[in-house]
DNA sequence: AAAAAAACGTGTGGTTTTGACACAATAAAA
DNA sequence: TTTTATTGTGTCAAAACCACACGTTTTTTT
């Protein structure tokens, strides 16, 4: 069959939006780009859709190669495609958008591709349409996680509440209260408590959770406010 | 600049799920194909994209071909790109979903592309990952709907309460009590009572409100919880 | 070794929002 | 003019929310 062979056919890239957490900021992966163009410029991680690859999989070897992750969790975000988002060649890109636990990450795949964690209220300017991706990423990541459990990607496998809390006040840029948030996140029957104390903390040991993996997946799409209704906005 | 030459071109095509609500039922737009492959099967509207368009351009291109309309909300979706989601050859494609007022679209355009608005629930099978799409589509509306003031672009600009309702109670599939759902929408302060009646009523009258603009834009990203809370969900 | 400091866990109370339900008002039809 | 269908407004108890207080645990300070 010949039917499609006098359409145009097009450049598709992948990009990825990394997002991680150190247990203090927001960071995300980024690389400083060692070829052309915008040689020397800060980009996100993308690369090429190949010949015979589901678009998910190619994000995941993009994720992989320069993480060595290969559990990660993605989302397909959106497809930009500006005539001249590229000045090359006409490219698309579909990007998608990936937390991961940061501390779990390959150092030397990193380091091999000019990558940096970067806290996000740091960002220098991105080459291309890279800017509007994060905007949208970041936009993506709050509306989430005020409705999703799904704060727990970026955080180790076991975590405390107030570090819970804080990854929260990362995302918003907000101080919480910490005895609402305890009692709204708890309340979500999501968090195990593992009956271990976090050895790190340097005053009261806070209790280490762990995500309840069965009701997690149940729960997922359940609508929750994580975030307090600041007075008057309904 | 050849930097890109060595790389696989994709064709992208472009697949529209229309809503629209007769008063009654949600209802999509679908085209019975009269063209090969799949000739004579259902499907999404779509087509190609083109060398210089860019991909909101083109679905709006698309979706003016086949109802007239100019000013139609739109959202990107999501791309599909499994490898053999087109029999013929690889193709890309990016989804949009569309919000229309029904009664407003163009009746001879939808003839000729052998269009007909199906009520969602008896909607036939459709061709290649068409049922995948629409049933994103579908989640994706019941999302936004719950969160935000979404509804009123499948409305007339002047509408009742309780035809908001019906709308509402179509698109969740679920009876919702009239005293509540009219407090909780005008507790929004998105709608203006124009002081109009409905003339159409066969009983009392209703209301007509319109939405106010400005507020509309302004809120429009505020969170909601439109649907009610089953007891125990959280 | 005792006191201070820091951070955690739980509780309380007043306010607001929610959901279930009742009743009066309006307009056409019988 | 009665009946019927539908709209607008109100009530109340339960639940959720937010602001805030207090006691506990562990390290640091003196």
């Amino acid at each position: 069959m010949e039917q499609y062979s006098h359409q145009s056919r097009f450049l598709v890239a992948t990009d990825c939006i990394i997002f991680g957490f150190d247990g203090e900021a927001l960071n995300m992966l980024l690389i400083k780009r060692n070829f052309q163009p915008e040689k020397g410029k800060w980009s996100l991680m993308g690369g090429f859709l190949q010949e015979e690859e589901d678009l998910e999989v190619g994000a995941k070897r993009i994720l992989n190669e320069l993480t060595g992750l290969d559990d990660v969790y993605i989302e397909q975000l959106k497809t930009f495609g500006r005539v001249d988002r590229d000045p090359v060649e006409r490219t698309l890109s579909v990007v998608f958008f990936a937390l991961i636990n940061q501390h779990q990450h390959d150092e030397g795949a990193v380091k091999a591709h000019h990558a940096h964690w970067i806290n996000l209220n740091r960002k220098p300017p991105l080459i291309f349409d890279h800017d509007e991706m994060t905007r949208l990423a970041l936009e993506h990541l709050r509306y989430q996680a005020a409705l999703h459990p799904i704060g727990f990607e970026l955080l180790p496998e076991k975590f405390t509440i107030p570090q819970l809390q804080k990854l929260y006040e990362a995302i918003y840029n907000m101080k919480l209260d910490r005895r609402n948030f305890s009692r709204k996140i708890l309340s979500t029957g999501l968090l195990i408590n593992t009956g271990e104390k976090d050895q790190h903390a340097a005053t009261k040991k806070a209790s280490l959770y762990q995500l309840d993996e069965e009701r997690y997946k149940d729960k997922f799409n359940s609508f929750w406010h994580f975030m307090p209704h600041p007075a008057g906005q309904n």
